[in-house]
DNA sequence: AATTCGGGGTA
DNA sequence: TACCCAGAATT
């Protein structure tokens, strides 16, 4: 649920979450639409889809435990470098880095100055940041970088003032006009899409139709051309012709089945 | 290396 | 409005 979305959007989701299906056991018991249902509200349904496939692959792989080892972490199905480091580093309390934007961004500017442009890629902050773990105190290491990050070593306003690395940091202190203006200058080139208006958007059509269908009985299918009618009131009239095709881009996501012309949650 | 995948909160 | 976010998978 962390995988790019905020700490305080995810909580409640995860309180329910984890109440509801307690562990891989529970998780891969479950049916798939129903854990696409729970995820309502926090996007990128894919990994919900990919968290169910996480629980089994855990059941049949491991034998319901979640292994220590990096390779087989990043064999599972949603766990990428982020994620295995972070498991490895809060749920085993191994030396390692969970490097996320908050970190990157933290290690940059302490160890090379503002981030804009860029002075360094992934790979070499990976390794900064792992070289600068303590032994034996990744857990809080980490907890502390990324905290850090979201609180004071923002993205936008850093708080340089109140900062405890302010006399270590190349950067520091930030003036946050300077960071706004060099922000902009180096931004990336804009995606083919993002001059039209979100609603226009295929991202828009996919979360319309995946929240109708969550709003279904589990296991209940819905007429593609009913689906196409209770639409209407959402989705711009000239888009509605695109349905379709955005439901076999669901489909070959894995969120959604669709069956003689019939859809419903995978 | 570049794209795609949501949605809600904030300045 | 624009930006931001405990990334991963695909091409």
């Amino acid at each position: 649920m962390l995988q790019q979305t905020q700490v305080e959007r995810v909580v409640p989701h995860y309180e329910a979450f984890v109440a509801r299906w307690p562990g891989f056991a529970a998780l891969a018991a479950a049916e798939a639409a129903d854990v696409v249902r729970a995820w309502r509200g926090l996007g990128y349904n894919s990994r919900a889809v990919r968290l169910h496939a996480l629980a089994r692959a855990v059941q049949a792989r491991h034998g319901g435990l979640l292994p220590a080892d990096p390779a087989a972490l990043r064999a599972l199905p949603g766990i990428g470098a982020y994620t295995a480091s972070a498991l490895r580093a809060f749920a085993f309390e191994l030396d390692d880095a969970a490097v996320d934007v908050n970190v990157r961004r933290v290690i940059h500017r302490v160890a090379l100055g503002l981030e804009h442009p860029r002075l360094a890629d992934d790979r070499t902050l990976d390794t900064l940041a792992i070289a600068a773990v303590p032994h034996g105190a990744a857990h809080d290491w980490n907890s502390a970088l990324m905290d850090l990050g979201a609180t004071i070593c923002t993205a936008r306003a850093p708080k340089c003032l109140i900062c405890p690395l302010r006399d270590a940091c190349v950067a520091a202190p930030v003036d946050p006009v300077e960071l706004t203006t060099r922000a902009r200058a180096h931004a990336p080139a804009k995606s083919p899409q993002s001059g039209i208006p979100f609603e226009r958007s295929t991202r828009y059509l996919r979360g319309r139709i995946v929240d109708r269908l969550r709003d279904l009985a589990p296991r209940e299918a819905l007429p593609l051309a009913t689906l196409l009618r209770d639409l209407a009131a959402s989705v711009p009239g000239d888009r509605l012709h695109e349905i379709p095709n955005v439901v076999d881009m669901l489909v070959r996501d894995g969120i959604v089945t669709c069956d003689s012309q019939e859809v419903r949650l995978a």
